[in-house]
DNA sequence: TCACATGTTGACCAATTGGTCAGGAATAGT
DNA sequence: ACTATTCCTGACCAATTGGTCAACATGTGA
């Protein structure tokens, strides 16, 4: 066995290395091509040629289209739950808003393919993410608006409907990955700058904050990262 | 030839009503089919038994899968069409984005369906609607960020990107739409109801006109400052 | 070196795909 | 009543679908 300590030799690793290699092959080219046609519209010979494998070969690595469909999925999902630390009521409403669009916008267009395949099975009716809508992310929606309501309560932002607001900022992120022709035919451009990127962050940055009435938190900063250095919230300047 | 106006005698009426008919027919169970499984993924074969007609019949009507596809892409983008009026520089700022959110969302929520099959043709790159993105969307979406921008010369509205504002508004209103079943699934519903559209829709314009600064038309009132505590001028929508 | 396990894939399968077509059914014009 | 034209659809087609399997290749442990 592969997984046995004793066994895990130098000659065992190419091995293993080009079966990790080929696997993370299909997974890419897979992402790509249900993110384009969804679920049906697939087809498991698009993805062995996108991957430049034989069709036999994405199956046997894979088991069935479905199987590699869900473990796509379950992927995106976890990249997507790396990606959202817990809030607490202590936290800044201002640096937690914005760190999550920043995040989310990231997200978006680091994993531009994997956005989509989760919008195309959304779109399809969730056939293979009910429980998890349900479940998980219901949990995960609830206790950020149980948050957002007591922040709301203490002043520091306007008592605004949070799960809309969670709808809102998701959209508007998902919205440059998801539908990025359509952005890309409107723009004119090409692809989407870095440059782009942070203009919209800061856009969506504001407007939510300006709209939902954030005020300011002034104290020492103890959490930095993602916050926008100078975001300047409520001035008229772009 | 039925064209000809004397042959157009009672008798042919419920020929050409049937024919009418079943054409409706063939173009909801086709949205449906389409707007769940993208032009790939769906058959013409599930379309004729969503519609309950022979295979042969939807294809006697329609001609092609693609006619087919093409014609409920004109059909949307005609409902997109009649729904955006023009707007010019001495319009009020508020008064025209709250109408273009309300009627926005309006058109999502009338029209679920097609709104998921223009999604998905988005998602999957467009192939079938790059030149009206790059021409007619384009321009329109060109021609309301300019108006956007001279309301901010004139001191109406904050100097914000309007292209991004514009998406913002699409992809907010769009979400309810596309994303359905995210959106029953998290918050629990069966289906939203009409107040909670009427929610969404002020939620929506509160942050929009108060996130971009947008002043009150006939009293040159204030409202940028987020020194005042409560919310002048939407507090009481909800 | 050799036996054995694992990796690989072309050939093949029944089912489904979009589309055609012949010919019957219904209606129209006279 | 009798053609003629349009409407309709079951049978059929080549191509493609997801998936299986037997045969072959490769590498491993002794």
């Amino acid at each position: 066995m592969t997984s046995s300590p004793c066994t895990a030799k130098p000659s065992a690793i190419s091995k293993e290395a080009t079966r990790a290699h080929n696997e993370q092959l299909i997974l890419a080219a897979a992402e790509r091509i249900f993110a384009r046609h969804g679920y049906r519209g697939a087809s498991v010979q698009a993805i062995a040629e996108a991957a430049r494998l034989p069709k036999s070969n994405v199956l046997y690595y894979m088991g069935s289209k479905q199987a590699l469909y869900v473990r796509l999925l379950a992927r995106m999902m976890q990249r997507w739950n790396a990606l959202l630390d817990d809030i607490s009521v202590e936290d800044d409403p201002a640096e937690v808003l914005t760190a999550f669009i920043r995040r989310k916008m990231q997200l978006s267009l680091r994993h531009p393919e994997g956005s989509r395949l989760f919008a195309a099975e959304i779109l399809g009716g969730a056939p293979f993410l009910q429980e998890y809508l349900s479940g998980e992310l219901r949990d995960w929606v609830e206790s950020r608006a149980r948050v957002f309501e007591q922040w709301a309560e203490r002043g520091l932002m306007d008592p605004v409907n949070p799960v809309w607001l969670i709808f809102l900022i998701w959209s508007s992120t998902q919205h440059y990955a998801d539908f990025e022709a359509q952005v890309l035919g409107i723009t004119g451009k090409e692809t989407l700058s870095e440059d782009d990127i942070e203009d919209i962050t800061r856009f969506l940055s504001r407007i939510v904050l300006k709209g939902c009435g954030v005020r300011q938190h002034k104290k020492g900063r103890d959490v930095q990262s993602d916050a926008a250095p100078d975001l300047p919230f409520v001035a008229a300047s772009d």
